[in-house]
DNA sequence: CCAAAAGTGTTCATTCTACACCCATGG
DNA sequence: CCATGGGTGTAGAATGAACACTTTTGG
């Protein structure tokens, strides 16, 4: 192993004590929580499930769902048992967002939450849940009603970039739509979620030539105009390719 | 507003309690620290710095410099004052990684931390900090002695494909590098960070034509061979150019 | 003179962009 | 017949890959 250059390992802050010296019971203070931001997609507009809190803190207030972890429950599985609750599936796509950790964020002591996106077809999922007090809604993005409890406005808008991002890097667009879908669909769904147009010719050569769909033989039915192909995303081809150096773009 | 479709909420997990009618220290035994993977360059090799531990657990084991979060400390700057004490530096180029939330991850207790990478121009930095009692060290990349403390194998791993992605999408190799640098040792930063080579041709045509660097009235000195212009990056251009909806790749 | 790395130009292939055009269906 | 969206082909521009060549320095 080469060790070029050595330092000192210092802590000068005005915390500096070793925390192994210091009591447990000073540490161990922190509430944990997850915060989810669920997007869905409909008649060519992004979604989001809002709550509207029944409860102190921000009662009445717009927010995201979200929940306090449990001291023996991994955040990992809190995030999938929330989203389970809100949604009735259980193998929703998810990813972490980032973490949030201002002192004050929460008026009931020292909270830390961790964001999660979400994505979800909304036709599939079950909106029979019940339980809760509450009321969740399918918020047009564009139509947010800020602002929202806590620093949920800033979480939200975190995660709409990050999933503006992956929409491009990564073939996580699929996991909004039915399982068969047409290829104007997936156009639109594109152009909804990065606000922008495509060609319809050039989007088609390129989401083609990526070589992930299915063409399935089956069409469009009762459709007033030319039926159009259904196609499936192949899951496994593409984690294939992955593998081989493929990256998926636009 | 759009409100088209209404679920209930319901919460019908084993842990179904609302949490504002769960006594507070129930949930509040949470603790919460950050860990940094600070690489640097030199030489034409990442080295990322390590420390030794000293103190229980995983006494004598490498790690990644990190710390617990004081309870009245945002984590934002937790992380900050680590890499301020370690490096001597305060204004390092730093992002969120991930955060690490299994249950049984930290042996003391609950511990929830949240990764950060940072990127240091290893010839700036001030190697005299003191006051801890063990050393830290750079480590060539190629070299870490694993496994490390804790899930630090993980933490670095997830940095390290992070800081590759970045570097493709964002200009952050040039924190990596002095002010003044060569095109000739960027390339050599891209070809050690990514494991790959690039056509000098190529390569420069491509940088230079995104028309982020500043070419310096000035060169090198004392090489034996034709010494090269120095450039500077404008991180007021790539702002600019940023907000118009340039974006840099490569 | 040589070695070593800087720096540039050209060619050819590939990909992107814009746009025109035809096709199948319901009404 | 029309309106509507599905589906395809092509020309020209832009970009990328490969490679050859010239330049400037120290020794």
């Amino acid at each position: 192993m080469e060790e070029d250059i050595i330092l000192e390992y210092s802590t000068k802050s005005q915390y500096a004590v070793p925390y192994y010296e210091i009591p447990f019971e000073r540490f161990f203070q922190f509430g944990f929580s997850v915060d989810c931001v669920v997007f869905g997609y409909h008649d060519s507009r992004l979604k989001v499930l809002l709550i509207r809190r029944g409860a102190k803190p921000y009662e009445g207030s717009w927010a995201l769902p979200g929940d306090l972890v449990y001291p023996n429950e991994d955040i990992e599985l809190a995030a999938k048992r929330i989203l389970q609750d809100l949604t009735g599936v259980s193998n929703l796509y998810m990813e972490q967002t980032k973490v949030y950790g201002n002192v004050n964020r929460h008026p009931a002591g020292r909270v830390i939450t961790a964001g999660y996106y979400a994505l979800v077809d909304i036709e599939k999922h079950d909106p029979h849940a019940a339980g809760w007090a509450e009321g969740v809604y399918w918020v047009d993005i564009n139509d947010i009603p800020r602002p929202l409890a806590f620093d949920h406005d800033n979480i939200f808008d975190e995660a709409l970039a990050i999933l503006q991002h992956s929409i491009r890097h990564k073939p996580v667009g699929f996991e909004l739509l039915p399982e068969k879908f047409t290829l104007g669909e997936l156009q639109k769904l594109y152009e909804a979620l990065l606000n922008q147009e495509f060609d319809k010719a050039n989007f088609r050569k390129k989401i083609l030539a990526m070589n992930l769909l299915t063409e399935l033989k089956e069409v469009q039915k009762q459709v007033k105009h030319r039926p159009a192909k259904l196609y499936s995303f192949d899951l496994n081809r593409y984690k294939e390719l992955n593998s081989k150096g493929f990256s998926f773009e636009l």
